[in-house]
DNA sequence: AACTTTTATGAAAACGTTTTCATGTTTGCT
DNA sequence: AGCAAACATGAAAACGTTTTCATAAAAGTT
């Protein structure tokens, strides 16, 4: 009742009105302190329902340096995987009471080092960040570090430890468990396209390339590994390169799922039978792999649980208040193969 | 200078001391107030960038009653449409020094509640939304727009005129143009897979449709137009009905482009032949008809210039103090047919 | 019973802005 | 020159919390 004008909000002192406290012991009671009394915060608490209390967060903000928001800086949002990790992440943290703010650095490290800046400047309690491809310099997220708010990074991630929390994917099994299974479909002659190097994630996906090529003895010709942008572009041109040899591949791994799909346009176009002619996978399991025809075999990267993950980490990191933390820095999703008719 | 220590932000209060002025004149030129001379404005400005000075939105926010935060409510960040205006907003937003919260309704009714209330309660300055497509009750929203918060709809807006600005894309004129083409390539028994009608989306395809239909002299069979979710199993059985029974359609009209996805996968599975046997079109032009083969004519909405004319109104809904507006309510944004090898 | 410690509460300051009111200074007008 | 209007600034209150300090009551200890 109290105070029930139109666009006015109650606030903590309508409830010490109420009940005869002091805005202190509500808030107090609000934030569940140790030092009140059991009843005293039952009452608080049904009263704060029953006159449709909500914190003032900018007020709170103010006071104690805590924005209740947490920054979120993606390359794409339209990416299959951020997606569903974003969504996750969202609605984990809407029912722990923070918002989401959440930027796309389009790939590009000058925007993610003003994103970051933006951020910070936003003074987010905690920041959540998948790298571009291209970030070798990690100096943009020492202000927040040095600030002890918490960094986490998640599938694309730094090379070296800082004090971040990391969360990321298997790509080094990812990429083994997919050269070896084109190597088990009858495989012999493997091209690898690849992203860039800077990136642990291409490290890992071609390190574990290798190590699958090496245990089951196949050669690797230097002239079908490639490391670039992974654009359907460039997945074309290294297949022409790889198709106007006199040697051809009969398997390509491709670090992501729009090269093998603009791989897969390409072998059609050629008149290449896949999967008799060449046997192609991807990474990421995106939906399209599923409706072109024929289905691509891919990687499954499970984006709700790592944003099941991340969401934990931010929660534990955002609670607690001393340095003291029992989360073991670089996390290591699973990953799994999705065999379909691409091999 | 000034107030370098770690973690700490330097304030308004540090600009006054440095220039020997009062906060409140420091206040008034940073946010161009009538009132103060150029000289000490510029002053003023010179001396925030050298010390680095960000304003502290809570503090800002708590006396002004702005939380220079607007709220975002989309069905689902993944679809291609939505994820593209999105980018638009956010990056439009970030320039005039605003953030944007963004949240997904996943197409449930109950959850745009609660995601407005949550809005509401967050005190957003703005609220952006794409409804969910059985939202026909929009009193939800009643408590932003009597408070005075300016409430934008897009794409999936209301039926009725609420105290809200409305920008939608063409919907009776894609309906149109989709049937007319697939007339006028020769098809003469047309299907429409549509959506449920409690959205104007698919109320004004629909007719758009009909009017078509009807003006080129085609009768309409009432068994082949369905309105129900637009989901890839929905289609699937809506084609099952169409190609058992002994007449069947030579074209298809599908209100989005995963019906058409299905659409055309079932056919291929039928061995029917596209577009020999059967003709499709779909709508949104998600990148992923232009990969599958054969691939899908379909209606392209422009999400950049979606996004772009929210920007603007979001603008000046923001910036203006009185109600003097000059936007003119139902925006229609244009929309264009894209032909591809279905049809 | 006389203490110390713990528990429960209140008073008041603080967070960094914006804004109202007041006041002094300039400019414009007759 | 005298007065009104416009301009430029400052003092101080206000926004709704949280938090420090103080204090009173209850519980524990010898």
């Amino acid at each position: 009742m109290a105070n029930e004008k139109k666009g006015q909000q109650n606030t903590i002192l309508d409830i010490a009105e109420a009940l005869k406290l002091s805005p202190a012991t509500i808030s107090r009671a609000l934030n569940g302190h140790p030092h009140v009394k059991e009843q005293t915060k039952n009452d608080v608490l049904e009263m704060a329902a029953k006159l449709g209390y909500r914190r003032n967060n900018m007020a709170s903000g103010l006071r104690s340096n805590k924005t209740h928001t947490v920054g979120l800086i993606v390359p794409r949002i339209s990416m299959f995987f951020h997606a569903e990790v974003i969504t996750v992440i969202q609605n984990g943290l809407h029912k722990h009471g923070y918002n989401l703010i959440i930027c796309q650095s389009n790939d590009s490290v000058l925007m993610e080092k003003e994103l970051t800046e933006i951020l910070y400047a936003s003074r987010v309690d905690a920041l959540v960040a998948s790298c571009t491809l291209f970030t070798t310099d990690f100096v943009h997220f020492d202000r927040l570090l040095e600030n002890g708010t918490p960094v986490i990074f998640y599938d694309r991630v730094p090379l070296k430890d800082l004090g971040a929390v990391v969360i990321k994917g298997d790509d080094f099994r990812g990429g083994y468990m997919a050269a070896s299974h084109l190597i088990e479909v009858g495989c012999r002659k493997i091209a690898h396209i690849s992203g860039p190097l800077t990136s642990n994630l291409y490290q890992n996906r071609s390190a574990g390339f290798l190590k699958a090529m090496e245990q089951y003895g196949l050669p690797v010709n230097e002239n079908w590994i490639f490391h670039q942008e992974l654009t359907p572009v460039n997945a074309r041109i290294a297949m022409e390169k790889l198709f106007q040899s006199d040697e051809v591949p009969d398997g390509i791994f491709t670090d992501n799922d729009s090269s093998a799909i603009a791989a897969l346009e390409y072998a059609k176009e050629a008149g290449l039978n896949v999967p008799a002619d060449l046997k192609i996978v991807g990474y990421s399991n995106d939906p399209r792999t599923s409706i072109i025809s024929p289905s691509i075999t891919t990687i499954e990267q499970f984006p709700t649980e790592v944003g099941k993950k991340v969401v934990e980490v931010l929660i534990e990191l955002l609670k607690k208040t001393g340095a003291s933390t029992t989360i073991v820095s670089p996390i290591t999703m699973p990953i799994e193969l999705i065999r379909r008719m691409s091999t």
